[in-house]
DNA sequence: AAACAAACTTGACACTGACTAGATATGAGT
DNA sequence: ACTCATATCTAGTCAGTGTCAAGTTTGTTT
């Protein structure tokens, strides 16, 4: 009955996905600062009380937008086990994959920072299983190939805690505006990654 | 002529400090999220125009608060330094401190990240002198103690941007709500920075 | 005493998140 | 086809916010 090309005034019908879409823009655009409900509205021309709909609250809705930001994160990382063959590259490939994604989106550095619902446990001896995908893929993966290289397993947990907080860290440093790196980047991210014969054996 | 008791309703004396003061309380009993000019205003027993004479806008009256900040930081870092006469276990305790400083002001870590006037410039042979009081710090002694200990210079730059990264990724994680450690997380930190001889060769 | 600059007040404006009541559309059941 | 509960959206309101302009007080300088 409603032609598609046509926006109807009621009933947007992908209202709550266009509002994370706005958001995302927002952040992209202006900074997260300048993120507001009213003007992702106003992005899909609909009323300010709309979002209220589908977002009980403003935290809500960026939650909404985290979770986005998590899912293209964890595609990220998951691309990096499909393309690559070469088991001994995979952990190196991992760190280079997570700076590059959020030196590519500064924007999205502080999401992770405060996100509420993740859960990471870790004891001496084991990372648990955990619900925030891109670290779920990273432990998995890189455990196994720890393994395959002969790490001691109980050299495990340490390892992949100090990988995993490395590369945010890196990541952090290439978001910061006063950073300067004379030469390439890049290059040396790799090359700190890539050091010896594998980064597992290196930090521990 | 006027009391020191009583305060004066104008020219309140020393605005600027207790303004910052008050930021600092309000980050740290209700989040940055709850930070404004008004409230900080408010506390200080001040109008709500009174800011404005000594931050042209909120972007300055935070960068205020991060100047604040980075001096506590620096001043944690100054003391590792001051503290410890064994140069080998120097980097490890700069490593614990930094973390022990964000775990206990766990609103302060997203500051560092949107700090404007921070330079900090690596090549791949060198470590330039930084503006960033608690970085210049750490590498300044740390460089020091790789070379004592023997760790090729050219590696050094690699060590030190590694190095940072890393504490600040762990006290990301240490941020984290959901972030779980089974165990004494201190001293799973202190086994993962101390491991072998010394953390200078275990990074590169 | 007069002039002046700095510190603060007051009032206004636009923007924001949150809440409310009500209008409209949708879809399932009859 | 009709009803009707529900989800969705509009419109209006309120308090809190940053920013600005203009005025007031105070301390200092001349």
């Amino acid at each position: 009955m409603e032609e598609k090309n046509k926006k109807s005034t009621y009933h947007h019908g992908n209202l709550r996905k266009e509002l994370i879409h706005a958001g995302l823009q927002i952040i992209n655009e202006e900074g997260i600062d300048h993120l507001s409900l009213r003007k992702a509205a106003a992005m899909c021309g609909v009323s300010h009380g709309a979002p209220a709909s589908h977002f009980k609250n403003k935290d809500e809705f960026v939650e909404a937008i985290r979770n986005q930001v998590t899912e293209e994160f964890a595609s990220v990382m998951q691309r990096v086990v499909d393309d690559n063959q070469d088991r001994n590259q995979l952990i190196f490939e991992f760190g280079v994959a997570y700076i590059r994604f959020f030196k590519e989106n500064s924007e999205y550095l502080v999401f992770v920072l405060k996100q509420k619902d993740i859960e990471i446990r870790v004891s001496e001896r084991e990372v648990y299983d955990s619900n925030y995908a891109p670290f779920q893929i990273f432990k998995e993966h890189a455990s196994e190939v720890m393994l395959e290289q002969g790490l001691p397993k109980e050299e495990i947990p340490g390892a992949i805690l100090a990988l995993w907080g490395m590369v945010y860290g890196l990541s952090a440093l290439t978001v910061m505006e006063g950073f300067h790196f004379e030469g390439d980047w890049m290059k040396m991210t790799e090359s700190m990654l890539a050091r010896k014969k594998s980064i597992a054996r290196t930090l521990v």
